[in-house]
DNA sequence: TTAATTTGCGCAAAGGTTTGCACTAATATA
DNA sequence: TATATTAGTGCAAACCTTTGCGCAAATTAA
C-alpha cells in the first residue's frame, strides 16, 4: 500500500512539514538535523511513500508534464519525433501527454483545452494549420509552447521547422535537371503553411527553368494514404501523363506507389519518383527512392530545448526563437535521366 | 484569463457548492433551480471557466488519464497501435500519458511508479518481458491494468496477445511447404514470453516435418535494426547458408534488408524471407514480403476496452480476461518454390 | 548568570474541487 | 392556524502538498 506525508509524520512522531522538507532534499534549506532525515527517510522507504502528483501539483502550480499535440502519430516521421520527443521530455523530468487530432481542427481544439485543463506546463504542438486563432490564444495568456513542424507566418512563436521551401524547391530541380518537365505535385493538407511552402517551392523551381506550372499537375489534399493513391491514379490517367511526380509525405508516398503498381507501372521506367520524408525502408523498395530526408532527432531535441526554455523562462522576455533546419535531398534510384534519352 | 469556481460563485452571488453542482451537470439530483443554472453557466462562458483536473483530480482519487508504457513507440507496430488506443481512450474521455521505455526494464520500473504518482486511473503495458515482479506488485495492489502484445506465463492479468506460437509456427511451416529445410530465426529479445512462443512455434513447425533444428540458425537478441543487420550478415556468412531467415519484427526485417542487398543477394532468388509484422511498405518492397499480419486495431481498441472494464469494476471481481488474436500469413513474393527446381 | 544567537522543527494557510449534511423559506397537509 | 414536506442553497471538511513564519530549546557570547 502507499502512503502519504502525514502516514509517515504520524510513523515518526515528526511533522508533515518536517517529511516535505526532507522527501523534498530541502533539508539544508531548513536545518533538518541528520538524524531526523534518514529517521524519515528510512521511514518513506518502509511505508513505500510515494508523492501525489495532482496535490502537489495543484499547491506548485506546476505538474511536470508537457501536452503534445500531433496530427497522425502513425504516420512514421510523427512516430519518430514523438519518441525523441519524450525521451527528452523524460530525461528532463518531464512526461508527456500524447494527443492525437487526426487533422482535424476541432480535435485540435478539444485537446487543447483538455491539456490545459490537466495543467500541462507546456505545449508541443504540431497543429493542423488551417486555423490559428486558438494557438494565438495560448500565446496571448504567454503558456511555454512550441510549434514543431508547421507553424503560421502570422504568428511570432516559438518554433522549430524544416525548410519546406528548399526542400521542394531541391527535388523539383533535382527532376528537372534531370530532364523531367512534366513534373507532378501531390500535396497534403490545403491551405496550410507547411503546404503552401513546399507548393511555393515547386513553382519556383518550374519557373526559375522556364517551366511553364501546369495546374492540373497540381493535386491533392491531405496527407493519408487514400489521397496519395486517388490523385496518383488521376494523374497516371491525365492524357498527358506527367513523367514525375513529387509526393509530399510518407504515407502519400505509399498511397502513390500503390497506384503505380496497380497500373502496371515500373517506377523510374515509367514514371519517376521524388518523396517528401525519407523511410527506413526507403532504400529497399523495389524502386529504392529517392527523398528529401528531414532531421527528425534534431527536431524533436531542439522542440524540447526550446519548450524547457521557455518554461523556465520569465514570461516577460517575449524573444522567440524560430529554428528553420535543412532537409536533405537523398538520391536512390526512382527518378530515371531523361537526358540520356535525349542525347542518345 | 481562465477562472475557477470561487469565481463564477462571486460573480454570480451564489455559493461555490452551487456552482460546482451546476458545471457538473448534477441540477437534477440537488434540484438546482433554472434561473440558477442559467445565471451560472452563461457566468461560467463570460469567466472562461477551465476546470482544474489536478484539483479535481486530488478531490475525486480519478484522474481520467492512462498510463501507456511502450518499448519503442517508433516503431511502426507500436506506433500504429498507440493510435488506436489514444483515439479509442479520447472517445471515452480519457487522456493518455505516454512512456517510452526502449525495451530497458529499469527505464520500465521508473515510469510506471512515475505514472502512479501521477494518479492514472489504470495501465496499458507492453513489457519489456524480462522481469515482471513490478507489474506483480499493481496486480496485487488491484490497479487496473492490462497487458498488451507480450504477457507473462506466470501472471493472471488481463491481456491481449496475438497468437505467436501459431504465427510462427504457420510462418514457418510456409516456408517448409515450399521445400526449404535450412530456416533460420532471428529472434528479438531474450527470455520474454513473446520470444519463447516464436521460437516454440518455429521448432514445432521443424520437428512435425522431421527437420532438425540447427542451433545455429537461430539468433538474435532484441527487436532493433541494427540487430537484424548483424545476425543476417552472420546467418549469409556461415558456411551452410541458410535458404530462408524468418525476422520476427519490423526493424529485425529492416536489418535483414540492409545485410542481405549489401552482400548483393537477392531477396527470393538467394535468399528468402519472411516477417512478422507487416508494413505498409512491404508489398512495395524489391521483393514483395511475405508476412505475418497482426491485427493492430483490434489489438489496441480491445485494450482500451478491457481497462475501461477493470476501471469501473468493483475491485472483488478477479475474472481477468485474456484475449489472444490470430495472426494472417499474408503471401506475397520474398519466399522462393524451392519445390520447382527439385521437379525440374 | 543573563542576553543574544542559532538550531531544529511545527502551525496553519493555501491551492481548486466535491459532497454529506444542515439550514431556510416556501408550499402543502391536517 | 399549526405542522409536515419540499425546494433550493450554503457550510465545511476532505483530498495531499508546500512553505512563510514563528517558537522553543540549545548553544554561544558577554
Amino acid at each position: 500500500m502507499t502512503s502519504k506525508l502525514a502516514d509517515i509524520a504520524e510513523y515518526t512522531g515528526l511533522s508533515i512539514s518536517t517529511v516535505s522538507r526532507v522527501v523534498n532534499g530541502h533539508t539544508r534549506k531548513y536545518r533538518i538535523s541528520d538524524k531526523t532525515k534518514d529517521l524519515i527517510l528510512s521511514a518513506a522507504n518502509e511505508l513505500n511513500y510515494r508523492p501525489n502528483a495532482l496535490a502537489r501539483g495543484l499547491r506548485l502550480k506546476k505538474s511536470h508534464s508537457i501536452g503534445l499535440v500531433v496530427p497522425d502519430i502513425s504516420n512514421p516521421f510523427f512516430a519518430f519525433v514523438t519518441r525523441i520527443i519524450q525521451n527528452y521530455a523524460h530525461s528532463s523530468g518531464y512526461s508527456l501527454i500524447v494527443c492525437n487530432t487526426d487533422e482535424s481542427i476541432d480535435s485540435e481544439k478539444e485537446q487543447i483545452e483538455l491539456l490545459l485543463s490537466k495543467g500541462v506546463d507546456g505545449f508541443i504542438i504540431m497543429p493542423v494549420g488551417i486555423e490559428s486563432a486558438h494557438i494565438e490564444e495560448l500565446l496571448k495568456e504567454n503558456y511555454p509552447m512550441v510549434l514543431l513542424d508547421r507553424c503560421f507566418e502570422s504568428l511570432n512563436t516559438n518554433s522549430v521547422l524544416v525548410d519546406n521551401y528548399m526542400g521542394s524547391y531541391t527535388a523539383t530541380e533535382h527532376l528537372i535537371s534531370l530532364g523531367h518537365r512534366d513534373i507532378a505535385i501531390i500535396l497534403g493538407l490545403k491551405n496550410t503553411y507547411t503546404t503552401n511552402e513546399r507548393l511555393r517551392g515547386y513553382k519556383k523551381a518550374l519557373e526559375d527553368h522556364n517551366i511553364i506550372v501546369n495546374s492540373n499537375y497540381i493535386v491533392g489534399k491531405d496527407y493519408r494514404i487514400e489521397n496519395g493513391y486517388i490523385e496518383t491514379k488521376f494523374l497516371l490517367n491525365l492524357e498527358t501523363r506527367p513523367s514525375a511526380i513529387f509526393t509530399t509525405s510518407d504515407l502519400i508516398t505509399v498511397g502513390a506507389l500503390k497506384a503505380i503498381y496497380e497500373e502496371n507501372l515500373k517506377i523510374s521506367e515509367d514514371i519517376s519518383i521524388v518523396a517528401f520524408d525519407d523511410s527506413e525502408f526507403a532504400p529497399f523498395l523495389k524502386s529504392p527512392l529517392t527523398a528529401i530526408r528531414q532531421p527528425k532527432e534534431i527536431m524533436g531535441e531542439m522542440a524540447v530545448k526550446l519548450l524547457l526554455a521557455d518554461i523556465n523562462s520569465n514570461k516577460s522576455d517575449l524573444e522567440k526563437s524560430k529554428i528553420v533546419l535543412k532537409p536533405k535531398l537523398i538520391i536512390r534510384e526512382s527518378v530515371s535521366d531523361k537526358r540520356v534519352l535525349a542525347v542518345i
